[in-house]
Order: C-alpha cells, then sequence, then structure tokens
DNA sequence: TTCTAATCGAGACGGTACGTCCCGTCTTGCC
DNA sequence: GGCAAGACGGGACGTACCGTCTCGATTAGAA
C-alpha cells in the first residue's frame, strides 16, 4: 500500500521542481530528492515523467477553475478577470503555466490532457457567464460567442504572462470596460454609415 | 577568422534544434552535429548556450517585424493581424515561440533581450497604426493605447498558440470587426445610463 | 556496497589496457568499456587513474615474489632466475614493466609504492638467500651484497626486457655460472698480483 | 627550403616534451608550441609522431657511443661505466631512456631502429673491447661474450635507471671489480671439485 | 503479538550526454 | 613558398546524471 504522506511530498515537489528547472530540465531524481524520497518511490507511482506530469498536472488544474456568478455581467466579467489574474500571478503558477503550455507543444498527451480538464471546463463555464449576460439583456443575441471567449482571456494573458507587465490598479476596471464595448456592439462587418 | 559559411549552418541547426526539443534540452552538441560542424566550432562563437540563444533569437527577431500602413484603420487591422498570425503559424515558429516565452521566465537575460529586440519595436509600430487612425478620425481621441495593444495581439496568440485552434475562413475579418467595435467605443468607466 | 565482480572485472582490465596502450595512454573510458562496465564504477573506486594504477599495480606485485630455498646456493640462484624470467617473460607483464617503470619517472607517487611494496620486498628476500649461501661457506663472508643483488637482476632485466632477446637453452645454467664466479672471488679491489 | 633554425629549434623541443610528457602523451602540437612554431612547419618534416620520433632519436643516439682504449681491461672497463652512467645520469636522458625503450615495446619501428643505430653498435665497440683484454691475457680465451656484455651494461642500468639509487664514490671501482671476477673464472659449469 | 510481505531510503549499476580540451588537417595572410 | 597563427571536424576526457535494480531497515496489516 502505497503511503499517502510521500506521495503528497513527490507531488510537491514535481511542481516545485517545475517551476525551478522546467519541463524539459525536469528529472524523477531531482524530484526524489527535492521529496527526500528514493527513486524507486516515484517509479513506483508513474511509469515515467510524461505520464507524471499529465495525471499530477491535470489533477491540479481541476481545482482551479472558478465560476463567478455576481448578478451582472460587469460584475461577472471583473471577477473572472481578477480571479484568472490571481491564479496568472501566483508565483508557482506564473513560472510553471507557460512552461506547461511550451511541453504540450511537444507532448500530445499532454496537450490532451490540459485541453480536456482545463480547456474544456474553462470554455463551458465563461460560455454560461456570457449566456447569463444575454439573457439579462447585456449583450445582443448574436454575439460571437467563440470569438468572445478569446478577447476574454487572450488580453489578460499576453498583459501578463508574456509581456509580463505588472497590471496598474485600474487595469481591470479599464479592461472590463473595453471588453464590454466589444461584446456590445453590433456584429463585425462593414463600417456603419 | 571565422567563417560565415559555418556560422550560418550553425545558426539554422539552433533553431531546428529548438523547434525538435525546446529550449531546456537544447544542448550544443546536438546543434553543433545538427550543424555537420563540431562543437568547438559553436564554442568558438558563443560562450554557452544562453549567450547564444539570446543573440540568435533577437537577431532573427528584428527582421520578423512589419509595418502596415493600407490607408484605412480596418485594412491596418486585417493585414496587422494575419501577418501576425502568419508568423505564429510558420511550422518552426509555432514551435519555438511558447518555448523562448517560457525560457524567458528563468532567463532574464534573454527576456530583456526579447524585450528590447522585439517587444519595444512591436510596441512602437502598432503605436503608429493606431495613431493613424485617430488622426483619421476612425478612433477616439482618448483610445487607451497601452490597452488597445493587448487587445491587438492577445485575442490572436491565446487562439492560435494556446488554445492551438486554427482559424476559419472569416474569423480575421471577425477579429478585425470586434476590435474596432472595441477601441471605438467611449472609454471604460461605469456603465452608462 | 561496491559489488566484487565489478572490481575484479575493472582491475583485470586495468592491467590488460595497460599491456595495450601504456600509462601514457592509458584512459579510464577505455579501461571501463573493456570491463563492460560504466565509467562511474571506476570512479566510484579511485579518485584518478594515479591513484589507481599505484593501488592496482602495488596489490598485484605483492603475489610475484618468490622465496626459493633449494639447500644450495647454485640451485636457489637458479631458480631465482628462471622465476623472475618467467615473470618477464609472461605477455602481458613483459610489455607491463618497462612502460610502469617509465611511468614512475614522472610518478613520485608511483615510484614510492613500487619502491615498498615491490624492491624492498624483493631485496630482503634476496638478501637472505645470499646470507644462506654465506652460511653454508658458498660465499665470502665479505661479500658486497648491495653490489650482489644488481648482478643478480640486472644483466637478465637488460637481456629479457632491454636488449629483449631470447634466452638460449642453458642461458640461466651459464648465467647462474658467472654469477657464482663474481661471487666468489676476492672482494673487489686493486689487482691481485 | 625547410629552414635549419626551424628543424633545430623543432628537434631541441620534442627531446624536451618527451623528457617532459614521455612518449605516449607527446603532441606534434605541443612540439611545436614549445619550438615557437607552427604546427605545420613541423608536419612538413615529419608525417607522423612515430616517423619523426625515430629519426630525432636515433639522429641524435649515434653521437653518444663512446670507444674508450685505456691500454688496460681494468681501466677500460672503468672509463666504459663511468662514461656510460654518465649518460644515464643526464637530466634529459634518465627521463627519455626509460620512455623510449617502453614504447619500442609498442613501436617495432622504433625498436628496429634503435637496434640498429644504438645496440649493434654499443655491442660491436664493448666486444672489441673484451677482445683486446683476450690478447692481452687479461681475460680467458673461452670467456662467454655474449653474457659478459649483458654483465657490463646490466647491473648499471638497473642500479641507475629502475632501482634509481645513487652511487656511492667507489661504487665504479666495485662494480669494475666484481666484473673482472666474474671474466676472470673459468667458464659456467658443474661446481668445481 | 508475531509473522510476512510490501514500501521505504539509499545508492551502485550500465549507460548517455555534457562542456572542455586537444588532436592532426587545412586555410589564411604576412613576410 | 615557407612561415605563425588559428579555425576546422572529430573524438576522448572526466563529470554529472539518467532510469533501473539491489539492498537492508522499517512499516503495515493478517494471523
Amino acid at each position: 500500500v502505497l503511503q499517502d504522506a510521500v506521495t503528497d511530498a513527490i507531488a510537491l515537489a514535481f511542481f516545485e521542481e517545475l517551476a525551478a528547472v522546467g519541463y524539459g530540465r525536469l528529472s524523477i531524481e531531482a524530484v526524489a530528492k527535492r521529496a527526500g524520497s528514493g527513486k524507486a518511490a516515484v517509479y513506483r507511482r508513474w511509469p515515467s515523467k510524461r505520464v507524471m506530469a499529465v495525471d499530477l498536472i491535470t489533477k491540479a488544474a481541476v481545482d482551479t477553475v472558478g465560476v463567478p456568478d455576481t448578478g451582472s455581467l460587469r460584475g461577472d466579467l471583473h471577477l473572472f478577470l481578477t480571479t484568472t489574474a490571481e491564479g496568472f500571478l501566483h508565483p508557482l503558477a506564473s513560472r510553471i503555466i507557460p512552461d506547461v503550455l511550451a511541453a504540450a507543444v511537444r507532448e500530445p498527451t499532454l496537450a490532451e490532457g490540459l485541453r480536456h480538464s482545463i480547456a474544456d471546463v474553462r470554455r463551458k463555464h465563461v460560455t454560461e457567464l456570457l449566456q447569463r449576460g444575454m439573457e439579462r439583456g447585456e449583450l445582443p443575441e448574436d454575439l460571437h460567442v467563440g470569438l468572445a471567449l478569446d478577447f476574454l482571456i487572450g488580453p489578460l494573458y499576453w498583459r501578463l504572462m508574456v509581456d509580463d507587465y505588472p497590471p496598474e490598479p485600474n487595469y481591470f476596471d479599464e479592461l472590463t470596460g473595453m471588453l464590454l464595448a466589444a461584446f456590445r456592439a453590433r456584429p463585425a462587418g462593414p463600417r456603419r454609415p
């Protein structure tokens, strides 16, 4: 019977090591040393680094998806953005996320796992958020939802994770405002007269 | 006197290797083997993998920044987006970019190099693009330019590089439309009555 | 816990490699490959080629020192010479000995080890051999023992190892005879009247 | 036209390098650096380290063979021994000789060269020395000359080069005495009654 | 409580890849 | 055209780990 305390120590060590050296340079040996366990204890649980990564990352990811419902679209958006930003700025997460995304390019199994356990769930939740806005008349019925999903997360991700530029105090208010403007307008097309 | 042919072969091999295994697992030895040269030929040019990466990546990046000027804001946006997307979808680039961004988190030197040789240049060009739009009256004078920059690139990056979802034929038209809507609206602030 | 089988395999491989390429070109890597082990297995046992050589050579050398006692001086000499020659003509030893002696010139540690574990022991044994001859009246009391030691081994070494000239059938008889003549004569000095 | 100054500098550097690191580790590059020349200057003269070694060593060796003729056997022996010892104790030679002998084991070409240019010449000279002794009646007519040659050089070589034990002041007198005793006795055979 | 079987840490194993160093060949300018 | 200087492809060096496998010591759950 595998001991839970050891399993937890290894899982924690995995994420710390992932943040420290990245997926490419992460080795089972380093994880075991950081966890204070033997290498065999790790291999008894997962057959390879790849399987271990997919298992631990997807397992950890399901806990992070929030479902804001404040009663107003503006409130939902604002809460979603600040919550998401909080996740992005977490010391461990901010180092792990770009690395895992880069690893996913080369690891179809990992990409699939992330898509299923994170992307799809998030998409579903955010779609509901927008749906509620439509039902409340805060958004046009013909909003291009797929495009809106990219607008909800894209600028924020770019700002925090790619540009690595810390947000000013009223950043989220302004971001929310511009998103609302983008969503409320008539559907894209030739310029209105 | 270092031979240019060898330098070029090594540079090409570096990018191929970077796309193949990622920054973390990239080794000078593999680059040299791929270039058909000895390892010493590489070390004669760059003292370490880090320095080599910063030099080659930033050197290669300056060539990629375009400056669209079609006469209309919509045209400029559309061209910018399709051009940028083309870069993102390039077989080598699509594997390299996420990896380099992840590496930059752990390599301040690389991050700084990228910021100086790519991000700043891009920002300057896109700001001019928006400025022309304002001068033509296509955009409000009080547009939040900093936020607009994130909108211009963020959703596209998320869609192509993170979500890894290929664009439909009219994707760029719709994206342009939603961006125009976001930019033309009154500045963000408390909900209008 | 280091495994004896591996240690033995490495020791054998060391001597084979020493005979094949000599001390100067002997590399740990080649020894490991010949032993069918990894390099780490070697370095786990000895920190460097020099230490390894001193340890293995001196350890192996102590086994080779014989102590002839046949009852007569002539018999002892003859046995000592043939036994020694046998050692010199051993396929591995004949290639190793000159090489190790040459290496000892540049490696004081090795020279010291050889002196302590081989030369001193050999000197002690041969001195006893001569002592027994004196007690039996077969040698003059005032024999210059130090000089005699060089005579016992010097011509044989020169013939077999330097001149590399194979001994004829009665070579050892003649060599013994000339040695007895040298030892039995009056001590060196001005020519006798 | 190859410049003699460069050739001489390379030859000197070769022997210094040989004394410093031994034949096995001697490299053309190190010789060239020590000579202050380019590597090509060396390769323009000899095609390989082996050929260079054979050429330079045999060329240098012919100068070292002396021919003592003092009028008496004891004088000739004494002079031969002291002269030979002087050569053995030369700072460069004492490091080079054991190394070259060891290398000759693995380099038949070198061994052959040494035999032809040194050993045979020395043997011829020393044989003449003994012959003169026989003609003067100082040695028995049936002296085993081949064995005597080994006695003349063997104990000295062993003492100086193998045992590495510096000779006492009267060492050469005593050595001469014991050699004379060995040579003057009746030929080897069953013990005399 | 005693026995037994599995997990634990530790680390030796064969092996691979690293960056460094240096080999002998070949190229480049100076003289 | 010989020279020094040094870049070239190549390969061996000792180191550092890799993942596998082998140890006793420890620990849990069945007897």
